[in-house]
DNA sequence: CTGAAAGCGCTTACAG
DNA sequence: CTGAAAGCGCTTACAG
């Protein structure tokens, strides 16, 4: 029952004061500090000796920073369904974790109300981490505001409006550009674009994305916005329409769609060309996997995890250029996006 | 900028000394101390007011729990290739810990070395947490001993040899000898129990249902240890041998197996039935679903998080029986395993 | 070059 | 009924 070995208990084995221990387990150098070899390795081998870790606890009441970064999402990150837009984003936590030497502590304990977690609920561990890295499809503007003026450093995945809030996310904007100009580049006439209102910065960058496609492109696009009116009379204007392409706003509103169509006798591709303004990666409509994009989640997960590193580090606060960062999706072609001509 | 608010901000807020506040904050009602409502009411506004919340590390040190559960995986627990086995159980500990309040401490920081991840090099940060749920399909014996001694609470998942070792696991040995009973039932005369050797616990416990099913039923069963030879060869034995069912230890043993009967023109399950003696869920072999088993591993995760919360607040040491738990899978019946007569 | 001391924010006996 | 004090294990100026 070797029970919990203390630094004074190895300063009594090496002989030397508890502050010497603290000193040589964290090799510290002061100018007026000189610890001579012969000692520290007498300290050494007491640490050896009797398996001595250091309490978490107390470094952190002294001061020290922990190596641990929180992790609160607005949802469920860890169950089935939440896994396709969380599993790729804690996948690369997991992997900047383990390479800066962090922990990563999951706020499990507030509970989930009305599908969303709320931050501030009473006790928040908070404090325990270095930092916290923001996961969620619907933030919070007042809590993300409250963590600015408590000047917990924190950084959002995903880019938010709120003024001094560090993000990392992705560039819909260029990125929807790009797939909706592939898209009149193939020679459809017009195209459908179907939203889901503008209720995240991610919507609405995406919108701008649309718009700046159209400013420079002739194919016209309409904007459907299905939390307006149900898919199954979406499905029915466009079908009626005689358009040719639809871009989605993700690939669960593509396959709704693609079904609801289907249901109506018009087929993707063969009569409506489908494209999806986010990741597809693994979706597929009757067997055709979607047109879409790919977001680099990973990599966005470690880039957001080094810009708290800075954060948390930094003296002085870092520019904004360097705290707010977006990360380029790239389109891939998939197989729902084709001809008009293949078709007629 | 509110920065970090301390009990003695509450306290000279509400006028009472730093030791009221923290009675009045943890709800203490001693025999010879009683504070008047007025006084209580009068520090919860001073907190409402600041939006205090208590420093865990302070309160750790000060002795009491944290409600934080160390989470501690042998591999990389949120790769995408890891989710198979570690998903449900991940889900199950976020459920838990939810229904807890508690947070979770996912210790990424040990680094993996061949693909193992060692807990004791170093700073852990184990101490941190009130207590520890260990994961992965190989733990390492001596750490286990070590935790042990150092009083450490902990709950393993999956049954374990070691003395004094909590754990919550599937009982394996009567779920594989109900597995071999029913290959039995289906008319074959004679199966081959393709494993991975003894490695693990789960592993000898599996060899022990077949041996039990062995020793009740007719059907004789042989042992093919793939760690001893290459899969290819097994295939050829097995495709030679005239056996018309196959046990395997996993789905992925299972796949690969089928695959190489396959490409000596020998079908599953029209010439040989398969059986997997472990979870088949999302498994399926050229459109197949696998037959074989399901095991509960959410609610095994839930009830690791469950000893664990008895270990840690438990003053006494609670029995053998209450830490060593044993969960029943169930067979599940997919599309592989058939009778011998549909073929003949 | 090393030890004694203060302090991090909290809890809990112990005096008043 | 409340305040002053010790202590949790650590870090870091500050004296020797």
């Amino acid at each position: 029952m070797g029970r919990k070995v203390t630094q004074r208990e190895i300063a009594r084995i090496a002989g030397v004061s508890q502050a010497t221990v603290s000193l040589v387990l964290n090799d510290r150098d002061f100018s007026n500090v000189r610890i001579p070899e012969a000692t520290r390795e007498r300290v050494r081998r007491a640490i050896e000796q009797t398996a001595y870790v250091a309490d978490p606890a107390a470094r952190r009441l002294a001061g020290l920073d922990n190596k641990i970064i929180g992790v609160f999402t607005y949802e469920p990150a860890l169950s089935h369904e939440s896994m396709d837009f969380y599993g790729p984003l804690l996948n690369g936590l997991e992997q900047g974790a383990e390479r800066l030497g962090c922990d990563l502590l999951f706020f499990t304990s507030s509970p989930v109300v009305d599908g969303k977690r709320r931050m501030f609920d009473k006790r928040t561990r908070l404090r325990l981490a270095d930092g916290c890295i923001l996961l969620g499809q619907e933030m919070d503007g007042d809590e993300l505001r409250k963590l600015v003026d408590e000047g917990v450093p924190f950084v959002a995945v995903g880019r938010r409006d709120e003024p001094d809030v560090p993000y990392v996310g992705i560039d819909y904007r260029t990125l929807v550009a790009e797939l909706v100009d592939s898209v009149a580049e193939l020679g459809h006439r017009g195209a459908a674009y179907v939203h889901l209102g503008r209720t995240s910065p991610s919507s609405v960058d995406r919108l701008a994305g649309i718009e700046q496609a159209r400013s420079r492109s002739a194919m016209p696009v309409t904007l459907i916005d299905v939390s307006q009116q149900p898919l199954p009379a979406v499905a029915e204007t466009i079908a009626a329409s005689g358009l040719t392409a639809v871009v989605a706003q993700d690939s669960f509103v593509a396959e709704a769609l693609a079904h609801e169509l289907g249901e109506r006798g018009v087929s993707v591709p063969r009569e409506i060309s489908l494209a999806v303004a986010g990741e597809v990666e693994g979706h597929a409509v009757a067997g055709h996997r979607l047109s879409g994009c790919h977001l680099p989640r990973i990599e966005i997960a470690g880039e957001a995890l080094a810009v708290l590193q800075q954060l948390i580090g930094g003296a002085e606060p870092p520019s904004d250029v360097d705290t707010r960062v977006l990360l380029s999706g790239s389109v891939v072609p998939g197989e729902t996006l084709v001809r008009p001509e293949a078709v007629r």
